[in-house]
DNA sequence: CTAATATTCAAACGTTCGTTTGAATTCAGT
DNA sequence: ACTGAATTCAAACGAACGTTTGAATATTAG
């Protein structure tokens, strides 16, 4: 009741949906049958039916599982840090660290699957299904709006929609960077054992982005057509 | 023969093209179904396989029908600049713009689906299929060859990897900011209304990448483990 | 005009999909 | 140990998938 029976009670949803974050990030959802999906789980075809309803409602289960953590973590961290800095703005290296800096520790996390949600988690942003882009979205939207008052802190002489245009851009690279661990070789022959050390890709991403964030601001000539 | 002759002759296989291309932006391959394909392409069911053999084979003809000019446009630009530079390295600006500026004005082409194509090929750069990815990556590899060398004549002091890195960033916020044209407004309310200007994105993408280009390489202490 | 080729068409092929069913089995509370 | 709920299981469901077929039609060449 205590030891052996707490363990078995949810371990069924938990191999199926690490078997989905596996089969997801390798062909898709439209492309991972539910039988390979619960052969591999080691579980029964209707199991998934029976625990979650549907495979559009595990869909949604595996990334709320991961998401919701480190969306949280990323609020708690820019919480912490601002209240450490009593009142004085934070750098735009620290805002962008605190924020690509989960993600890409779980990369690191080969052992629970961690790497295999983050690639999946990278090309999903763009994925074609409107719902899915949604759900992402949704579960994004808090961390996001906190994240964009840091920033506007951070750089109160930016206009607005310069700052939501270099978001994005920053957004972008952290996601193909994420999604895209194999296919660094298709610039250059990139060597497959050279494998990921999740804190020196930080420094390279931080470097990248903060260089970014602060470019130079278009001219007045153009920019009025912003508006 | 000459002018009614010639026009249907290969009129249904644009049509299926024309059509595979909205559908499979706004559906992803998987989930455009032949039926619907067809319909919306206005020809017969078997049309796909009688004029492609196949819809892998339709996919990869829908990448190349524009992939291919974009490409050879792209080489031939920067020939060019190269040839009027007489042996002078271009500046990495002139590099960068000659990359991103086909396939951002590609984006005004709303008439011709060439918008529904640009996104299309955003979000298949982190497709799913293996298959998929070695096409795109077969398709754009003379390019990437071509732009990696006037990158590195343009910066022979960099590092390679720190390169090659470089550009995969790079790749990344222009994969991204291509396939999420309707998504800026996940970060902030962007008015849907605010059509896309593809000079002025253009502008903002050059000087974000410009400087997350030339961003401070890593110190000595970092770099070795790189090494 | 006629014969040969190219294309279109309706219909059906066999397969695979997500989901449902109802009985069998395991588990928890008394 | 016994009862009721929770879970697992093999089997089947109807629908949708990509592809093939062979006849009908349109196009080209002699």
């Amino acid at each position: 009741m205590t030891l052996r029976a707490v363990k078995p009670r949810h371990e069924t949803q938990v191999r199926i949906l690490d078997a989905a974050e596996e089969l997801f990030m390798q062909h898709g959802f439209e492309g991972t049958p539910m039988r390979l999906l619960t052969a591999r789980a080691g579980v029964n075809l209707a199991a998934v039916n029976y625990h979650f309803g549907s495979k559009d409602a595990l869909i949604e289960a595996v990334f709320r599982r991961r998401l919701d953590p480190m969306n949280t973590a990323r609020i708690a961290a820019i919480d912490r840090m601002e209240k450490e800095a009593g009142g004085q703005p934070l750098s735009p290296e620290q805002i962008i660290r605190a924020f690509i800096g989960p993600g890409l520790r779980m990369i690191e996390d080969s052992r629970n699957g961690g790497r295999n949600f983050i690639r999946l988690l990278g090309r999903t942003y763009t994925d074609p299904s409107r719902e899915i882009r949604a759900l992402i979205g949704g579960l994004y939207a808090p961390a996001m709006e906190r994240f964009k008052a840091a920033f506007e802190r951070a750089l109160p002489q930016m206009p607005r929609d310069e700052l939501v245009w270099r978001m994005h851009f920053m957004f972008g690279t952290l996601a193909y960077t994420l999604a895209a661990t194999d296919t660094v070789q298709l610039i250059a022959g990139c060597k497959p054992e050279d494998r990921y050390d999740a804190r020196l890709l930080e420094a390279r991403l931080a470097s990248f982005l903060v260089a970014g964030l602060l470019a130079p601001q278009l001219g007045a000539k153009d920019a009025k057509k912003a508006a």
